[in-house]
DNA sequence: CAAAAATGTTTAGTTTAATAAACAATTACA
DNA sequence: TGTAATTGTTTATTAAACTAAACATTTTTG
């Protein structure tokens, strides 16, 4: 952890050509604090981490955007999800390079008046979803309800269902399925 | 900030209906930190922190979500930032409710071959930006370069300029103009 | 080339985080 | 009711973060 924490900080302040010492004076501390953590031999605290990062800047949540949970290829940027459009429906697939996932996690848009279709869809598995933005018109079984910002849904996915964006913006919502759909 | 970051832990705390002992146990932890920390009597380090949350569990990029700068109006999700469509270009204004802004900051995608025209442009006030993915060529003046992720541009906006997705797939950027342009 | 400035590292000393154990107060329960 | 369990807090000790200053290299510069 220590060592995640200094080479991840090292890697910053190189990326922007800072030296300790620079990044030291900018944020008040000892260039020997910035050397020792960038070495794994120091355990910051919080505050002092913040410190550190203020003279960047850069929020603690950007620096710990990743967090740390190291693996092979766990975490993808914004820019990597790319748009995949069906008519007025568009998915964003997270790790659509991966094989053989056990679940299938999509940034979708709907765009106003556009669905998954007249008729409703069975399938094996479960899935699940919260919405970002916009409204959701979702249909599970016999129950129909609207989600908005916030709101999500659950269910197992061999009940008959259906999406249908009833509102005039598009819709952003986070998906998942398992096992994936398609 | 040490008071923020007690205040913080123990509101999560207790709405997950945890203890101190119950969560100091499960995460390792003695309770006497704990207590303090929510007191704001001690200044935890990341890993102390990190291992605290773990018996949540929650990230620290979770728990610095909205990374105590408070304020009015301060923070924008990506949902609140809508679409304006124009041709091939796409933007997302930051804040684009507020009045009288000194910035514009956009999330701009130019889609390939799209750009902000035949002529360039020529303004007041200056303007910069930063590519997260895809290429971009830009001409200020006499001078043209192809940017592509990571790389950024400065410039006084009254020197004529011109945006321009040579490539063949979409560029997406963040940029800012002062004051802004429309 | 030599002086000077800047780089990252190391060390000793001081401050402080983290622990274990005792304390006080409230809640469960028999 | 009164005993026991559970709650958050406090205290003394130990372990470690943080600093200041010196060290060793490399880079700049006249």
């Amino acid at each position: 952890m220590d060592q995640d924490i200094g080479q991840r900080l090292r890697a910053i302040r190189t990326r922007l050509g800072l030296s300790q010492r620079h990044l030291a004076r900018v944020s008040g501390v000892a260039n020997a604090t910035i050397s020792q953590i960038e070495a794994g031999r120091l355990n910051p605290t919080v505050s002092m981490l913040k410190r550190v990062l203020d003279g960047i800047p850069m929020s603690l949540s950007e620096f710990f955007a990743d967090d740390f949970e190291a693996g092979d290829r766990i975490f993808f940027r914004a820019e990597e999800l790319t748009e995949i459009a069906d008519g007025g429906v568009s998915f964003r697939q997270v790790g659509a390079n991966l094989q053989n996932k056990a679940i299938q996690l999509l940034r979708e848009c709907y765009q106003p008046g556009s669905g998954t279709g007249r008729h409703a869809i069975t399938h094996e598995g479960e899935e699940c979803g919260i919405v970002l933005s916009g409204r959701l018109e979702v249909t599970v079984g016999d129950s129909t309800e609207i989600l908005r910002a916030g709101d999500a849904y659950y269910f197992r996915s061999d009940q008959p269902h259906r999406f249908h964006n009833p509102g005039n913006e598009p819709c952003e919502l986070i998906t998942a399925c398992s096992p994936p759909s398609f």
